[in-house]
DNA sequence: CATGAATGAGATTTCATTCAT
DNA sequence: AATGAATGAAATCTCATTCAT
């Protein structure tokens, strides 16, 4: 696979190419960034690539599955501390928001990642799904989630997830604020459109 | 702009030219879609393209805006019919669905032109969202809509009503069953997941 | 040759087309001249063209033959007029501004000449050189012009006019100003460049 | 700029291409001369032209300031050997000649700047005759050249050197022949065309 | 290990010319 | 006579990858 250096200057070398390839590929998309933009990034010259990496593809993949990796684990970790269903929900988008603020770039490889490599990029939401729904399930039989489609559901609240990300961390690079937060877990535990009222009152939750 | 052609042969080729780019970048995706692949599909000779485009992005804009014209066409229409705000979300991602369906294509240029032309990405979502938030603050006046931040609802239910469309209809290629549909009207108005019920079955973590 | 129209109407679309051939060479010069340019600027479909001319180097030859007949016929009129050999170069050299002050396009068309026919070219000057020996001969006979080598001579008359014509017409896109007639006919007849005087003092003609 | 080659190998590549592209340019012209004649004479691939060079431009413009530069430098060194302004005059139109002769090449290409870039042509030019005016000038002021106007005055010089050179060295592919010089020098000094004497007899200077 | 020059296949693009209408 | 769409050979240019040093 990938190259494993023998000296401490060759895994700097690495290092270096590792993460100019992750702001590459999240400043400019996989197709978009050349092999120069990377070496010149890491202040290396091109051949260098070659002894670390197989390809293009090799890294981008990499970087797709590190990406994968650390997210599942942070998102896990907040799901540990979490009391009810409910709280997990939280916890979790807050876990999501928080990493993706954090590593805007890895996240955006993610969207390149279909036409990449679909397979990957397959896989990705699938394993987040599944996961997802396994977590559902129990919360289901323990009666902390309505009686539903599953799929859908898990897809429906990663799909909250990240177009809430994308507005507020990708468009306007900034944060989730507090109030969207509350909009999110409201819109999860209650739901956020009520059916008209004769009388047109608001309703009281 | 775009060459407008002066007789019948000539706007059937261009027809022809827009068909065949519109399957080759929902096939390919934008970057890896050559020229050459466009004017193969379509019969004609490399440089019968230049004819009738500037080049290549030319064309993806072209077909970029046409997509979310007609989107935007098609899920207004389902909105006239609708009798409450409940209701017309449930014909919006209905109608939603199946324009995903009827052209999967097209809706897959969507998710690639982040990186081709960052620009009309977001203006792409930026124009929905807004639309939507008009339309939720004055179901909001009107109680059917709970006082929340509309921003994050907006690009929550968007959020929704893409992921489940990339689940069943990108990734498994059907319909999104009625079960989904089901689910995701009930999260809207009723939320999913509940707290935990006073009886208190302590959750396992 | 060139296609000789049966009408009315074709010969006003062959007239429009070497107008507008004429100020395509001119200003952009013979390679970076297209077809379409031709056309465009005569309001003639693409194709027309091909009606009257064969290609593009025939549309060019026949406007070279046509300018340097042009001038010729100019030049030598202006002679007839003269009464010794410096008043005769003095029309000439007049008529040869006021030519390429009419004809600035034309004339630069010429300069192109040498890559694009070769032959055209030095035909064209030696045409001219040719004449110019002629009459300088003639004229030597009769003490009006020094025994020098006529070929040099005529040469550095030919650079002279074409280098003023080129420094007031075409760079400084105007006429000739009677000063630097002067300059020219003072060169021709009494030279400009005097031996260093003993005393230095500026001399007297 | 240019791309710096940071190896001796590098060098000599960039060396071969410039002298490539000389050959070419000179010899079919700008146009004419094809990215792949460069690479083809200076024995390399395609693509290494574009490590060294933006574009066809860029090599042109690199020639035609070098060209330039040694030029000047040369006429500069032979004018510094002179003792009068005739003597100037002779020494500098050698100096021409036999650049002329030894950079057939480069010298041609100067003709074909007016369509390629019209500015470097211009300024070509112009530059050549401010430097010419000043020295013009300064012998004035000694006596050393008659009070004409010195802007037609450099242009008609610049001119006769320039067509001479046209004629024997780039037409006939030979040297200038003393027989031209004397001409040239005489017609500077004291001119060439005599008023029409009464008595038609040769006049003394 | 690192370098960076060289490669060359392949992509984009141009445009003179043809030809059916 | 005129049109203008279509052609396609040829030119420009890119860039992942190799390899000698």
């Amino acid at each position: 696979m990938h190259y494993t250096p023998k000296t401490r200057r060759g895994e700097e070398t690495k290092e270096k190419l590792l993460e100019a390839a992750e702001r590459c590929f999240s400043e400019k998309g996989y197709f978009q960034t050349m092999i120069s933009d990377i070496t010149g990034l890491a202040e290396t010259a091109p051949g260098t690539f070659y002894i670390y990496f197989e390809d293009k593809l090799s890294v981008f993949r990499y970087l797709m599955d590190d990406l994968s990796r650390r997210l599942r684990e942070r998102v896990h970790a907040a799901l540990e501390r979490s009391s009810s269903r409910l709280d997990a929900e939280e916890l979790g988008v807050r876990e999501f928001f928080k990493f993706v603020a954090e590593h805007k770039g890895l996240y955006r490889i993610v969207w390149d990642a279909q036409f990449v490599d679909t397979e990957a990029f397959t896989a990705y939401y699938e394993g987040f799904a599944h996961a997802y729904q396994r977590r559902l399930g129990q919360a289901e039989a323990k009666g902390e989630v309505r009686d539903l489609d599953l799929v859908a559901l898990s897809y429906s609240l990663i799909g909250i997830a990240n177009f809430v990300a994308l507005k507020y961390v990708i468009f306007e690079d900034g944060d989730v604020p507090e109030s969207a937060i509350k909009a999110v877990v409201t819109l999860l535990s209650q739901g956020a459109i009520l059916p008209p009222s004769p009388e047109g009152q608001s309703p009281r939750p």
